[in-house]
RNA sequence: GCGGAAGUGGCGGAAUUGGUAGACGCGCUGGAUUUAGGUUCCAGUGCCGCAAGGCGUGAGAGUUCGAGUCUCUCCUUCCGCACCA
């Protein structure tokens, strides 16, 4: 799907390529057979409670007429067609993702072979705070807050509300300035970093709010930077200790009062000038806070969140920066939402034996929206509870709904009685997934939310979807980033044509380690082309010869065991190189290295043996990167039967036995000569060898020797002044 | 503003656990083969220097016998989040 356009291959491309995929198991997304189990599910996690239907401020793309998840707005721009996205109220699906926020954060730990970062950006997307939920006294009625530092709570000198808040709606209602305020918030840009840069502003809706524990009565403001998206809307604003509010009360006269000081001397409190230690957590003392004076920040939180509770009035809460995922769009092209309204049940799910509800293909594009509207045809039905005419939905899902268990379903996708089935369960998790670091917080999230659902709907056993992680760099050139926009792609089909599937694909896995992005270099393809127009020679030269004679190690000489000792070395490093460390560019590296040492072998019957070894290690460690020269090479140098059935070379341990190695020898931690010595010699031994070198005599003439360091295997350090 | 990653020759990149910086490839220089170009092969190629040697991993300090690698300060680039109470 997303694969082939993001890598720029087109399909004829892909299969001339050599990649091997099970067409047993292809999959079409937009399929009924294939989207009708999506909305099986849907109705399961209807019946769980799991989905939901409201009202909500969405983002809305108006090129696009449809409506976009808050992971699917990018810079304050769709992320598709890149038009800014505006906001709007509209009856809403929405998935309560926010009922496993704790479980996908845990289990972040977990996933020790994900990128860092990856990791790090689902974090923060997730977003998790612990503080208290308390409650303000408005004339009688309750206003709730929620704050991560109730340690200040003796330090909050007004309120705000965002203004979408009901309360901050209904001062307005008498009160036309108020009501121009709200109005004129309603319409601000909401591209976030302009949102974030935007003044300060704020209205007094000229309510009081009591304090909770000291009774005082706070002015309520209505703020622009409060936002009605997290927590309830409201908070209690504490000027001395955050810096938003700070702001707004300098901005508009409010009361600053100083509750926490540094517990180190040497830090005054200025209310004319911020500093970043009047929000810190750390090294701090609570003050002007009656009996909860002189705690620090975790005591001071204790108590009052304790004193909240006992008073009734406030208790400890979790909050997540992540919301449902609003999973409702008003495109046509998608799976059909399964519910179908009606006036006296309410939304009521498409029992099974209905499904799958089958987007109509025959229809009349009018215009941007979704032709399902004018289509009464499909919309019209009768509620499948209690029989009377009803409404079926015309919105379709978010096509991350798709992407979000197809993994599964590629290990049970010719099963029509079960979404997934033991088989699938058997094969997930993924070992291995590869996708690009855009969908961090998008795909990412979505599959493994998904995968938790289906789990606790007993389809799989496993938590997690993918075990191991890799996201693939991009492809540039000249600097920028490869794609169709900027005209600067390089076509897959006359590089193939020209050099061949192979040279394409070693030149790519060697330009760079895959995580990397990789630059593209014309020259760089010729040199892959090189490299494989000499395996093949030297291939070629080593047949042409006839058969090589068993290897005798006991006969080699000094090049042949070196020869032969660098072919085992040369297995262990690719193996590692690309089972654990994924670096194809330094597994490559060394297979090119082992090349060049065995051109100049000579002929000797005991080198061509040694050669041989040599060149079947090469070509089965190349065969993943490199198939189709590979698969011709392994029978012409007498590999049996096919080499995709040929098992990985093994390094031999004895082979790597070293009768000498060189050492440097460093005076004053410069290399000033290199001594070959004994692998087994002592420590003892080697400093004697190192002191005699002559170039390191040289430097020891007018100094005397303070210490030697001796690093066996590696080096001597002289230390001397 | 907050968080993350990175900065190494002319270029892409190596250096995996603090231990010989620049593997491998590209490019370039010289040579051989060739009528010539291309191909192929051989040699060289961090910088300065005839050499001995000196200098060198964004800048500056520090720890260490020894730092591309660890610590601190700063600069630059890329990525993510962005008034989250």
């Amino acid at each position: 799907m997303d694969r082939a356009r993001t890598s720029g291959i087109c399909a004829s491309s892909c299969s001339q390529l050599g990649f091997a995929y099970d067409w047993d198991r292809e999959l079409t997304t937009c399929d009924p057979d294939y989207y009708r189990w999506e909305q099986w599910f849907f109705t399961r996690l209807f019946d769980k409670g799991l989905a939901y239907r409201k009202k909500a401020e969405v983002n809305w793309c108006e090129t696009d007429q449809t409506v976009l998840a808050n992971e699917q707005v990018v810079d304050g721009c769709c992320w598709r067609c890149d038009n800014p996205v505006e906001r709007r109220e509209i009856e809403q699906w929405f998935i309560k993702i926010t009922d496993y926020a704790q479980q996908l954060l845990d289990d972040l730990d977990a996933l020790d072979e994900w990128p860092e970062q990856v990791r790090t950006m689902q974090r923060n997307w997730i977003g998790r705070s612990e503080g208290v939920d308390l409650v303000f006294d408005l004339d009688g009625t309750p206003l709730e807050v929620y704050t991560t530092r109730p340690d200040t709570l003796m330090g909050a000198t007004y309120m705000a509300l965002a203004p979408q808040h009901p309360v901050a709606r209904a001062a307005a209602r008498d009160n036309p300035a108020l009501a121009d305020f709200v109005a004129e918030q309603a319409r601000r840009e909401v591209r976030e970093e302009a949102v974030a840069t935007v003044e300060k502003q704020g209205m007094d809706t000229g309510l009081t709010a009591t304090h909770p524990l000291t009774g005082d009565a706070l002015p309520v403001w209505v703020a622009n930077f409060v936002l009605m998206s997290y927590g309830s809307g409201a908070v209690m604003s504490v000027p001395a200790h955050d810096e938003r509010d700070f702001e707004f009360a300098r901005m508009y006269g409010l009361p600053i009062r100083q509750v926490i000081a540094k517990s180190e001397p040497g830090f005054d409190y200025d209310p004319a000038q911020w500093q970043d230690w009047y929000a810190d957590k750390h090294d701090i003392v609570t003050i002007n806070s009656g009996e909860f004076d002189g705690l620090d920040f975790r005591a001071a939180f204790d108590a009052i969140a304790d004193r909240l509770e006992a008073e009734g009035v406030g208790r400890r809460a979790v909050n997540y920066r992540l919301r449902d995922w609003g999973v409702s769009r008003q495109r046509y092209w998608g799976a059909p939402i399964p519910i179908i309204n009606c006036a006296d049940c309410g939304p009521v799910p498409v029992p099974d034996k209905d499904l799958p509800v089958v987007l109509p293909t025959e229809v009349q594009f009018d215009g941007v929206a979704s032709p399902l509207k004018q289509m009464p045809e499909f919309y019209e039905t009768q509620c499948p509870r209690c029989g009377s005419p009803a409404v079926r939905e015309t919105d379709t899902f978010d096509t991350f709904m798709e992407s979000s268990w197809y993994y599964a379903r590629y290990a049970s996708a010719r099963n029509d009685r079960h979404m997934l089935d033991d088989e699938a369960d058997y094969w997930v998790p993924v070992d291995q997934y590869v996708g690009g670091i855009e969908h961090a917080i998008l795909h990412l999230l979505y599959a493994r939310f998904y995968h938790k659902l289906l789990r606790d709907e007993g389809l799989v056993n496993s938590d997690e979807p993918f075990r191991r992680l890799l996201t693939q760099g991009m492809v540039l050139k000249d600097g920028a980033k490869m794609s169709k926009s900027r005209g600067n792609t390089v076509d897959p089909q006359a590089l193939i044509d020209r050099y061949g599937a192979d040279t394409v694909r070693l030149f790519s896995m060697f330009a760079a380690p895959p995580d990397q992005s990789l630059e593209w270099s014309d020259s760089g393809v010729e040199g892959a082309h090189r490299f494989l127009k000499r395996l093949w020679k030297l291939a070629a030269h080593h047949v042409t010869a006839g058969p090589a004679p068993t290897l005798d190690t006991a006969a080699h000489d000094d090049t042949q065991k070196a020869v032969r000792r660098k072919t085992h070395e040369t297995i262990a490093k690719v193996s590692d190189d690309c089972g654990r460390r994924q670096t194809f560019n330094t597994a490559i590296a060394a297979i090119m290295e082992l090349c060049n040492d065995l051109a100049r072998l000579d002929d000797a019957p005991q080198s061509r043996a040694v050669a041989g070894e040599a060149l079947h290690a090469v070509v089965l460690m190349l065969g993943p990167i490199v198939p189709h020269v590979c698969h011709a090479l392994w029978p012409a140098l007498g590999g049996a039967g096919d080499i995709l059935d040929a098992p990985w070379p093994q390094a031999d341990a004895s082979a790597l036995v070293r009768d000498s190695i060189e050492m440097a020898v460093q005076v004053n931690g410069k290399v000033r000569a290199r001594m070959d010595v004994p692998s087994d010699a002592a420590k003892d031994t080697l400093e004697q060898l190192a002191l005699k070198q002559h170039n390191v005599q040289r430097f020891l003439d007018d100094v005397t020797v303070r210490k030697v360091i001796v690093v066996p295997g590696k080096l001597v350090n002289i230390v001397a002044n």
